[in-house]
DNA sequence: TCAAAATAGTTTAGCATTACACCAAATTAG
DNA sequence: CTAATTTGGTGTAATGCTAAACTATTTTGA
């Protein structure tokens, strides 16, 4: 069946969208997410719950508001987001020493394994994702420039 | 008040996040999903029926489905998206005519002339985040990159 | 001091995205 | 040709993100 008056995947046309940035980042972003999902879904940790707990294990203490300004997030997402890694017994929240309307972030006990052991599967598959380039520094110069077009 | 004892944005630590492609291709993406919308928000438009209507303008009569998987989206997502598209009149649902199940989507005459309104309007931010590269070599080397990444 | 403004956390509503089930129509197999 | 399978469009439910409003608390400034 050699039929072409039906358009395959492949002989569309993109047109403007194949040069633009926008574009471009979104489907490698999209292509990221799914794979990180393929990897972490039997632990209940999607990509976003992951930045909160990488930066919690960095920077104990931080409030809620901190960490959400940190990765550029919207505070009221992180109600939610802290009441399900409180549930795993992930992170908890203690009372702020010198502010009663805010909650200092920690990570638990259980809470620093699980993230060693995630963080172990994340660097695999980032490490699969990074070999497509040339070389390390093809990797380096690309995150200097992704960082470029995030402000 | 040269008050240290609470972190600011700028002295939290990233930790692994900053050596990750998934979590800086977000950061950039959610740029440009930021920038685009303040674009183009008078217009009513997002990225995503932006790049609907790119497609449509480019590949007249596919049907939805075609569509959707030349975007990597899901089939059902197009059903509000059409409806929205073709509320605002520009592109229009007509009966397949070998398939009595699906539909050709094609520009509307006001369609026409709104892609290339908006296109122009996409194009200037393009050119506007662009220019934060080194050169012209370094967008091509960027976006063949970033198609690397995508599969 | 003390009223006004700002801030932390929360709730709620709106919107886009994803997955799943469904129906009608088309295609395939026997 | 008919039965079984596949496919296109749709509806719906669950999730994630954004924006706005609300309460309690803290900070500001007259």
């Amino acid at each position: 069946m050699a039929d072409d008056t039906k358009k395959t995947d492949q002989s569309v046309d993109f047109g403007i969208l194949n040069s633009l940035l926008g574009y471009r980042l979104r489907r490698a972003q999209m292509n990221f997410f799914s794979k990180f999902s393929e990897v972490c879904s039997d632990l209940g940790i999607s990509p976003g719950l992951f930045a909160i707990i990488a930066i919690v294990e960095r920077n104990p203490g931080l409030t809620q508001t901190a960490v959400a300004q940190a990765l550029g997030n919207d505070r009221s997402a992180m109600v939610a987001a802290v009441d399900k890694l409180e549930q795993m017994d992930i992170i908890e929240r203690r009372p702020a020493i010198n502010d009663r309307r805010s909650y200092a972030l920690f990570m638990t006990k259980k809470g620093e394994k699980f993230f060693l052991t995630i963080s172990e599967r994340v660097m695999e598959h980032e490490q699969i994702m990074a070999a497509r380039l040339e070389d390390e520094n093809e990797l380096d110069w690309l995150l200097k420039t992704l960082d470029t077009l995030s402000k």
